[in-house]
DNA sequence: AACCGTCTGTACGCTATGGCACAGTGTATT
DNA sequence: AATACACTGTGCCATAGCGTACAGACGGTT
C-alpha cells in the first residue's frame, strides 16, 4: 500500500497530515469487506483495525439473552477499533459489515504504536472517538424519546450520509434488529415515510427521495451528532 | 491540596501511581458539590474537571425541544470531563449534581498537560473513558429492550454502587426525567419493586433492601458495564 | 394550629408497539 | 415452467407506557 496520490475516500485518512499517514499507510492491507463479515467480536481481543473506504459497519451491543441493538455505525467517515484508540485491547461490542464495501486492514499494535508516536494522530483519532460517543448518546436520545417513524428517518439519514448512491439495500428484518423493534413495525413505518414522498421502498431496497423532508421527519433526532463530527474532524459528514 | 496520606475515596485517584497523582493533586481544589450545581454545560468550553469523592452527577443529552435523558452517571468511581480527556474542549452534553457530595475541582488545562506528560495517566483516564462508553452503550440497550421496571432496577443499582448508604434521596419526578419516562410510571414501578420486597420507598427516599433481587429484576441490563469498569480500572465498581 | 406548596397515589382513555400468524409477492433455482 | 425460499404486507389482540387530571399526604412556614 503506498501513498502516492491522495486518493483515499476515508475521511480520517484524508484528515491526516502526510507524516501521520506515513506511519500507518505502509502497514495497511487492502481488503474487500463483504456482508456479513465480523470485524470485532464482543469481549475478544481486537486483532485488526478496519478503515472503510466504502460500505457500512454496525456496532451492536448484545443483550444477554439474544436481542441485539445498534449503538453506532461506521462508514468511510471513520474506522473500527475505538477500544484500541483508547489504549485497550478489546471491545464490549460486536462490529460487523452491514453494507458490503472495501477498505484497509491494519494490525492493532501498529495503530497503538503510531498513536504513541504521533501526537497529531492521537489527537485526530481521539477526536473521532468523541464523535462516536456523540453518535451513541444521540442514539440514547432517539431510542428514549422518538417514535419508530422518527428513528427510522434518522437511521436512513445516517446510512445515506455514508453510502454512495441514493439507494440503501437491506431487508426490513435487518432494520428491525438494528432499531430494536418488530419487523412488521418497520414495514409500516416505511410505508408512512413512503406515503409522505420521502423515500421509495421496494423489496430489499430503499431509495431516498427527499433528504430534507426526512430530516424534518426525524424531529431533531438527526443532526446534533453530525454537527459534532464536523466540528471535531473538520470535514462534513455526508453530503 | 496535598498528598500526604492516601485517603482519597475517588477510585481514579486511588488507581494512580504517586507520580501521576503528583501531577494533578497540587492543583486540585476541594469543593462541596451541592444539587443542582452544573458541572458542564452542553456545547460550552469545559473550564474545570470535577473529581468526585462523594455524591453523584448525571450526564444528560438534551433533546432539541426540551426533554432530556440521562446518558451516564459519575460518582466516586470517576470524574467529569471526558471530552477533555479526549483532547477536546467542549462536551455535547450537560452534567450536573444529582446527589450532593464533595470532591475536587481541577482546571482543564492542567489535566490536559498532565495527560500529555504522563503516559500512565493517559492510559488510566482513557481506560475510564472506555468504561464510560460501555456505560452509555449499556444504556442504549436498556432503553431499547428493557421494561420500565427493569430499567428502574438497573438505575437504582447504579446509583447504589456510587452512594454511601442504602438510602437514595430524590423525587419520582426527577427519576422520571432521568429515565425519560412519565412521573406516574415511576411511582407505579417503584411500588412493584416494593411489593417484591426489593426496596422501601417513602417520600423522597428509596431504601435498597435486596440488592441481589434487584439485579435479578434488571434481567441482564445491569452488570456488563460494571464488569467492564472492573476489567479496565482494576477495582470493582461499588460493593 | 392553620396554611400552602411539593410530592405521591391513582385513575381513565389513548396510542404505539409487541407477539403472533398467515397470505401474497418477488427472486432464484432447477 | 414449476418450485421453493425469502421477503413483505396485513390483521388481530395484548400490553406498556403516555397525557392528563385530581385527590390525598407530607412537611415546612407563619
Amino acid at each position: 500500500m503506498d501513498d502516492d496520490q491522495l486518493n483515499f475516500r476515508n475521511e480520517l485518512l484524508r484528515a491526516m497530515g502526510p507524516q501521520e499517514r506515513d506511519l500507518i499507510v505502509p502497514h495497511m492491507e487492502p481488503i474487500t469487506l463483504d456482508v456479513p463479515l465480523i470485524l470485532e467480536l464482543e469481549n475478544r481481543p481486537v486483532g485488526d483495525i478496519y478503515i472503510l473506504e466504502a460500505g457500512l459497519a454496525s456496532i451492536v451491543a448484545r443483550f444477554p439473552g439474544g436481542r441485539d441493538i445498534e449503538v453506532g455505525i461506521v462508514g468511510r467517515e471513520g474506522m473500527t477499533g475505538a477500544a484500541v484508540m483508547l489504549g485497550g485491547d478489546q471491545s464490549a461490542n460486536r462490529t460487523f459489515m452491514q453494507i458490503s464495501g472495501y477498505g484497509f486492514k491494519l494490525p492493532a499494535p501498529i495503530l497503538s504504536a503510531a498513536m504513541e508516536e504521533s501526537r497529531a494522530l492521537r489527537s485526530l483519532l481521539l477526536a473521532y472517538v468523541q464523535a462516536l460517543l456523540a453518535q451513541t448518546t444521540s442514539t440514547v436520545l432517539a431510542n428514549g424519546h422518538a417514535k419508530l417513524e422518527e428513528r427510522l428517518a434518522r437511521w436512513l439519514l445516517m446510512v445515506h450520509d455514508r453510502a454512495d448512491g441514493m439507494t440503501i439495500s437491506l431487508t426490513h428484518e435487518f432494520l428491525a434488529v438494528m432499531l430494536g423493534v418488530r419487523r412488521a413495525g418497520v414495514t409500516v413505518a416505511l410505508h408512512l415515510l413512503e406515503g409522505k414522498g420521502l423515500i421509495r421502498s421496494t423489496r430489499r431496497q430503499i431509495v431516498i427521495l427527499n433528504r430534507r423532508g426526512l430530516i424534518e421527519e426525524a424531529h431533531g433526532s438527526y443532526g446534533a451528532a453530525e454537527e459534532e463530527y464536523r466540528r471535531l474532524i473538520g470535514s462534513p459528514l455526508g453530503r
